[in-house]
DNA sequence: TTGTATGCGTTATCAA
DNA sequence: TTGATAACGCATACAA
């Protein structure tokens, strides 16, 4: 079933049905009801890859994330997907699993699909070989979270505020002695977040005790191992604030496993809102944003730098975030 | 950049570079070597719109759930991806928030897209549209925890034996007044679930009360509001199984905000698991099975029927679930 | 073993 | 306003 089929049917040329389904101007009132009439008929529907061969454009964008179960990027790719879909986008999507050399290779894989952009948030920002891809594939592209050597549009949350503020937060309730778990220190966000720590101590005139800070990975199990190892010091902290929305659970864990009191023990932060944030006992105050409007900005910029309608320079869009005060924070204890 | 200009850049013919790249045996040692190192020099990668466009495949699979945000969707994607990518094969992915009208429009997209197969798991199963639109599109399905008037191969897990144990885990309790909160009365899922509920009923030689099935919606929302007539009744549920992954954070709103304590005055029974049952507290027994392997199963079924390597019959596959006990459930409160 | 030539189903250019 | 025709980049049948 081809557009011939149906030029025959309708009794014009390949070239006129075309121009029916392209709303091209140039076609009579009745030509143009015929086609569509035995288009109808035929149930006939364009072959979007002989389309695509002609036109060099097979509006689809290539997504790529380290794990599509992770809430932070479902939701991402949720707001993304919306936005493209209407605008006639389908979204292919991969998960790298934090692996750069796979995620160079994906970045290869969209090229040769021609893929018409790309929305990447990658595992490690140091590793040039993806720069390099990036560059090589052409590929207008959109980074989440993410800052890269290369003349590219990006998108994320203000990370480094946030966490001033949540330990700003923690200040005002006395804590001194605050860990932060994370990891992400290859990545954009995950300097910021550590930034915006070291800022509050910096601007409140104390000084954070090195070993508050656990830098080395996102996951809950780094999270559950941290929060043990944190809570069997002698000098132990007052308050963990747990930087990335895998990782409440891992501290959760642990901190279940050792019986801890929360608030009263410890008070937790954590960065991401989550239902287990809401939902845990005591609820958890976390830095909370928008997700979804994280990957329809993200949607918007790549839709309209398709359509050639903004400038060459790079665009940046950061969407806001909030603490939401839940009950997982209490005055410290004094003696 | 294409294989004429590797072909011109190698001294051989664009045959040869086809060849070559498609490992086609007829090839001299060295002519090979002479055409892999023009790639590499020039570093073309084959076009795959041209080469889909020949050979009619495009080694893109379809994938059409209500809400990739959904957990159970997010990882059953995940389980696909990694055995589609394994085999050349990259996803399209795409939400219909659980529209019907939509997901034909999504089945027919996908169709003159050319995907080589579809993953569906639709809202409707009495809608003969989406039927209907399969039909028409010719594309090998697979359906996720579905039935349909169609021959397509199927993966799910078994609903009804998980609710059943579920239900006689609570008669073993000595409840008699089980809730069942669940949704999906169109759906395969949704109907074994309730099947399960009712065969552990009978098989006990109990009739349940009519008004503790609510059968209406798989959302949170609805968990919440059911949640909150059932414990309002005079006669109320001792015991409420969330038959839904979103369901549960519904049932613990509800629950926390009317302060019911858990589970001395109600037990809590999930279908799903999720780190929300894990962590809760109490925790909360759940009726759990691997969400990645039916992804996996799914593009297994899929990759072979397009090797052809299977007989035309539909395959069905079962993943098994199993009941996790915590602590939201006890024995009945007497008197 | 290799080259040549054709066709996949569109869109777009050019002529009529 | 419409039709004929030439690409788009590859794979493959056929010839050599």
């Amino acid at each position: 079933m081809t557009a011939h089929d149906v030029a025959k049917a309708a009794g014009v040329s390949t070239g006129t049905v075309s121009r029916v389904i392209n709303a091209h101007p140039a076609v009579a009132k009745d030509v143009r009801q015929k086609v569509l009439d035995a288009i109808d008929a035929l149930g006939w529907q364009p072959n979007a890859v002989a389309r695509s061969m002609r036109t060099a454009s097979t509006r689809t964008i290539g997504c790529i994330f380290s794990d599509v179960r992770n809430p932070l990027y479902a939701n991402i790719i949720q707001g993304a997907e919306q936005a493209f879909a209407e605008n006639g986008y389908t979204l292919m999507v991969s998960s790298s699993g934090g692996d750069s050399s796979r995620e160079a290779k994906l970045i290869q894989l969209f090229a040769s699909r021609r893929a018409d952009g790309l929305i990447l948030s990658n595992a490690d920002e140091d590793d040039a070989a993806i720069a390099a891809a990036l560059r090589a594939s052409n590929l207008p592209t959109v980074l989440v979270e993410r800052d890269l050597p290369i003349e590219a549009d990006s998108v994320g949350t203000d990370h480094r505020g946030g966490m001033r503020r949540a330990v700003e937060y923690l200040f005002s309730l006395g804590h001194e002695r605050i860990a932060l778990i994370t990891g992400g220190r290859r990545t954009r966000a995950g300097r910021e977040r550590v930034g915006g720590y070291l800022d509050a101590y910096e601007q409140a005139g104390k000084t954070p005790l090195p070993d508050m800070l656990r830098l080395e990975s996102l996951s809950s199990d780094y999270a559950f191992s941290e929060t043990q190892a944190l809570l069997g010091m002698t000098v132990s902290p007052t308050a963990i604030i747990a930087g990335g929305n895998l990782m409440l659970a891992g501290v959760l864990r642990a901190t279940q496993m050792m019986n801890v009191k929360i608030p009263d023990d410890l008070s937790i932060v954590c960065s991401g809102d989550t239902e287990l944030a809401e939902l845990a006992t005591p609820s958890v105050t976390a830095i909370r944003w928008d997700l979804s409007a994280v990957g329809r900005e993200a949607a918007k910029i790549l839709i309209n730098r398709l359509a050639g309608s903004i400038p060459s320079k790079p665009v940046r869009i950061e969407v806001a975030n909030e603490i939401v005060l839940r009950k997982s924070c209490a005055l410290v204890r004094r003696g």
